[in-house]
Order: C-alpha cells, then structure tokens, then sequence
RNA sequence: GCCCCGUUCGUCCAGAGGUCAGGACACAAGAUUUUCAUUCUUGUAACAGGGGUUCGAUUCCCCUACGGGGUACCA
C-alpha cells in the first residue's frame, strides 16, 4: 500500500489548514497502563512536537461500573514514566478542561438533546428485555443483530411527554437507511461504510452518562483535536463519528488508525498471552527511552538503516509516509535487544543510577530487609535469600517440582490459573484479602491451602523455602508475580 | 454470518515498474576473548495464490485464500 496515501508533512498541513495540530491520548482507566495506550501515545506525542502541536491527555471514564481512580493514577505514572509528557490533562489542567469526562457529564447531555432538536439522534425508550429478545430472534433467523429502529418513529411528541415523565430511556443516534458514509483516513484513503448497516448507536446511557462515540466526538470537537490518532480497532465505528460530526455542523478532523500490536500468534496483543501492562516492562528493567524507541519501530521506520534512534531524532524524521499498516507482533526477544544496546551506551555511574531507580536503592532494599532478616546470619546470605526479587523470569527447571505430591499437572495448572485471577482482581495486593480470597478458594475447590499455598511460593520464588508468602509477593510486585504464575502454569499445562 | 482493514525472510522494517529483493532481531558457523558477554565476519531464510494492466510487475487494478479488527446502555 501507501500508493494513496497522500504525501504531505504535516507542517505544510499546518499552513494550508491554519489550523493548529492538538492530538490526543484518550485511556480508559478500566485496568492497568497498557503497553497500547504507550504505544498511540508515542505516536501522538512525536507528532504533536514535529509540528509544534498540543498533546493532550484526556481520561474516558464513561463506563462508570469499570472506572477506578487507581486505575487513572496508574496510567499517568506511567505514561510518565515513558516519557511522554502532555501539555494538558486532569493533572495539569489546560484552556480546554476538565479532561476528565465524568466531569463533563453535562456537556454530553446537552449536546445529545441538541442533535435530538436537530433529527439527528432520538430517545429510545425499548428495554434490555426488548433489546435482547430482537437480538436473539435476529440471530435465529440469520440476520445481523442490530436496533430496529422502533422508537425512531415514535411522534416526537410523545417521546417528549414519556421522556418528560421520568420514563428511562437512552439516546440513539439517527443512522439513515441510505446512502453510505466515507472515513477519510490519512494512512488509508477513503474507506466507504453503507449506512444501512450501522446501528442506531446508543449515545447517551440510561445512567445518562455518554457512550465512547458521543463523548469522544464532543470532546475531540470542543478540545480542538485536529488529529484523531488512535489504534485501529476504532476504524469500524469511525462512521458513526462522522455522522455525529455531521449532525452537529462541525468540522471533521484528520484520522489516522494506527495498527494493532500483535501477540505471536497475530492476534491483538492481550494479557493472557503476552505482558501488556507497562509496569512490566519497568519493573523488568526495560529503559522507557529503549521501549519507546521499540514502540517506534512497531510500524514506523526511520529511514536508511536506522534501528536505534532517540525519540529527539524521531521527532525530528517523523513522517506519516512512514508508517506502516501491517499487524506488528510485539518480540521481546528484539526489545531487549535494543535494551541491551542502549545499556551499553549509559557510563558506569549513569547504569548504575538507573540500577538505584529500578531496585537497587534504598526503598526497595529497605522493603526487602524486614523480610529477610530474621533468616540470615551472615551478610553474605542477603543476597542468596534474595535472587527471585530481581529477576524476571525464573527458570522452573532448576526450581523444586511445581505440582502437589497427589496433584496431576493439569489440576495443578488449573490452581495456578485459579489464583491467578484473584490477583488480578486484587489490585493493591493487600495480604489479608489475598490470603482470604485464596483460602476461601482452596474450600471451594477442595484443595489443600497449604500445598496451594507451596505451589504459589514455588512459582513466585523458585524455592520452597522463602519469606512469607503475601509480604513476597507484593515485593516482587504486582506484574512479576502474575507473569511468573502465566508461565508456571502454561509449563504445567505442557508437561 | 455480515462489515472493514491488512498480507515482503520465523519476527520487526526497507523497497513507491527494470534491485543479485536490502537491513535488524533470532538462529548457525567462524574470528577476537582465560570463561561468558560484547564486538567483527559469514551463512540459512521472504515478495500468499490466480487473473489482468504493461515491453517489463514485489511495486498498479480485480478475485481468491489467509490473518486481524468490529458487530454492547465497554472503551
């Protein structure tokens, strides 16, 4: 490909458009920083300073049953951590706040009842039950599961007095029967969706909270956003957007979908598979300027042989023509790689700073001396006892049996999974809840506690012997931990 | 199922009608090194298939296959 795409540096845009580059990052705080959310990020960030733009952070946190304030504070340490600063956000505040879309409920509201006013979108008064029922006898007689459209036809009257009188509903979007809408994508050209195949896309939830779409294209609107990166698993509901662009009379921006990062097997990159969370890749002892300069090579080339380059220099090089369309698969293998190169380059006293930042300063040593000292006589037992701290991986193979005596190595796979969701759900790692949680999970399952709990400190710690279990675990940390148990448990399920 | 996107070595990229299809990771062999790692050299390895267009297609168009994404009162 790339015959269409249109070869125009984006600093000649900004002359001929006069109209200012702002991009953004819009995460859902819905779980841990994702590797994904860096990765557009990286994208946003270089353009935005190639051209003297605005990079904007802005938190979609619509879905109120998922949202955490942990989940947010997680993401911009993160992305902090990165590297990549924004120019405005909730934490930094900015001319176009709040950036926080639960803060701006009321904005969604009123914007949803003036496409109402201008026919473009309606309230829809159908329940779960109807919804569901329609979807289920679409599916048997082998139609596309999709709204039907019914309170479309309802006399605006009517809906006006039922909405008027407390009855629940939603708002939906007024997708015409006819014709078919054009995304223009800048890496892509024009991609042609029929209109008849769209949803009448729910804009406004009955909690009266927006959906993504509505949300996003007001904010996008109303932020000033002139380019719309994000990944491309967006594109398919990109018509949605431009008919909501439309149904206001607002100016359409510029949208680039960006490839999906890719697990081995080629799908889309996911936890169960392949380590998403960034924190990983820090807590590994990945450098952000390494990952970022690995994100950047995920679909994006610098151009002669270049494979090592500072973000400074991409900045500088960065191109849209550049960019590729293909599904990255993201390879660890050449991720350290580069981190090895770029370790090679930091001076003794600049590698052993970044030592100090990773694990080796005083706060986590500290963290680590109340659990070992009780079981060291001598200082050269310190680190011995302590290895599996600072490691990512370890090698099970030199570790004592993983399974239970009397435990096959499915059922032994299947306690290790088992525990493994409970920490996913436990976010704090707190050690009473985990305790209790995994406790409570052994009576379930009939397990004994204690060999689940020698299988755990196997799998975490490589050894059979160890400070106690929960204080170990936090210690270890979060990502680690659940790595570890992925990948004891996928040995099991091998053997 | 339907809609949309994609397809060059195992992996990440280069290639914008005529190239011995190039580089990097990984792998293999060799050199350097007391060892290991680094570094250097060399090697194995790819244009999914079929039709067009053209004097000539990896490159442009179409079809098929395959991969992926989407199809929620989640983002």
């Amino acid at each position: 490909m790339g015959g269409r795409r249109e070869a125009v540096d984006c600093r000649e845009d900004l002359m001929s458009e006069k109209r200012e580059v702002r991009v953004r990052v819009a995460p859902s705080p819905t779980g841990d920083p994702h590797v994904g959310t860096a990765y557009v990020a990286l994208f946003d960030y270089v353009f935005a300073r190639h051209c003297g733009g605005k990079f904007v952070l802005r938190i979609e946190d619509t879905d109120r049953a998922r949202s955490t304030p942990e989940s947010e504070e997680a993401i911009l340490r993160a992305l902090r951590w990165v590297g990549l600063e924004w120019d405005e956000g909730p934490d930094v505040g900015g001319p176009y706040g709040p950036y926080r879309q639960s803060e701006r409920a009321e904005i969604y509201r009123e914007h949803a009842f003036e496409l109402v006013r201008r026919g473009h979108a309606y309230p829809c008064f159908c329940t779960p039950e109807r919804l569901a029922e329609l979807r289920a006898a679409q599916i048997k007689a082998k139609e596309d599961p999709s709204y039907d459209s019914l309170c479309r036809r309802l006399p605006p009257e009517e809906a006006e007095r039922r909405a008027q009188a407390g009855e629940c509903h939603v708002v939906r979007l007024n997708v015409p029967d006819e014709g078919e809408t054009v995304v223009h994508d800048r890496l892509r050209g024009d991609v042609a969706f029929r209109n008849a195949l769209i949803d009448d896309q729910i804009l406004l939830k009955s909690d009266g909270f927006p959906t993504y779409h509505l949300a996003n294209v007001v904010d996008d609107h109303l932020m000033r956003i002139s380019h719309v990166i994000r990944a491309e698993e967006w594109l398919s509901s990109t018509p949605k957007h431009v008919l909501l662009y439309q149904g206001f009379g607002w100016e359409l921006p510029e949208w680039l979908h960006l490839p999906l990062l890719r697990n081995p097997d080629g799908s889309k990159i996911s936890k169960r598979k392949q380590p998403v969370s960034i924190d990983y890749y820090r807590d590994i002892g990945i450098l952000p300027e390494a990952l970022r300069n690995f994100l950047a090579l995920m679909g994006w080339s610098f151009g002669g042989d270049r494979e090592k380059f500072s973000t400074e220099e991409m900045i500088e090089a960065f191109s849209w023509d550049r960019v590729t369309l293909g599904a990255p698969v993201f390879d660890m293998e050449k991720l350290a790689w580069l981190n090895g190169a770029y370790i090679r380059d930091l001076s003794p006293a600049e590698l052993l700073a970044r030592l100090r930042e990773w694990r080796l300063g005083d706060d986590f040593l500290l963290r680590l001396i109340p659990l070992v000292r009780e079981r060291i006589r001598r200082l050269d037992e310190f680190v011995p006892a302590t290895t599996f701290f600072f490691a990512g991986d370890l090698d099970y193979a030199e570790a004592p049996p993983l399974a239970p005596k009397n435990q096959t190595p499915a059922e032994a796979a299947k306690m290790l999974t088992a525990a493994l969701e409970i920490l996913d759900a436990e976010r704090d790692m707190d050690a009473d809840a985990l305790d209790a949680r995994l406790r409570t999970l052994a009576d379930e399952k009939g397990w004994k506690a204690r060999e689940l709990f020698m299988m755990l400190r196997i799998a975490i710690t490589g050894r059979t012997v160890s400070p106690p279990l929960f204080e170990t675990l936090r210690a270890v940390g979060r990502e680690i931990t659940r790595r570890r148990l992925r990948q004891a448990a996928a040995l099991l399920k091998g053997s």
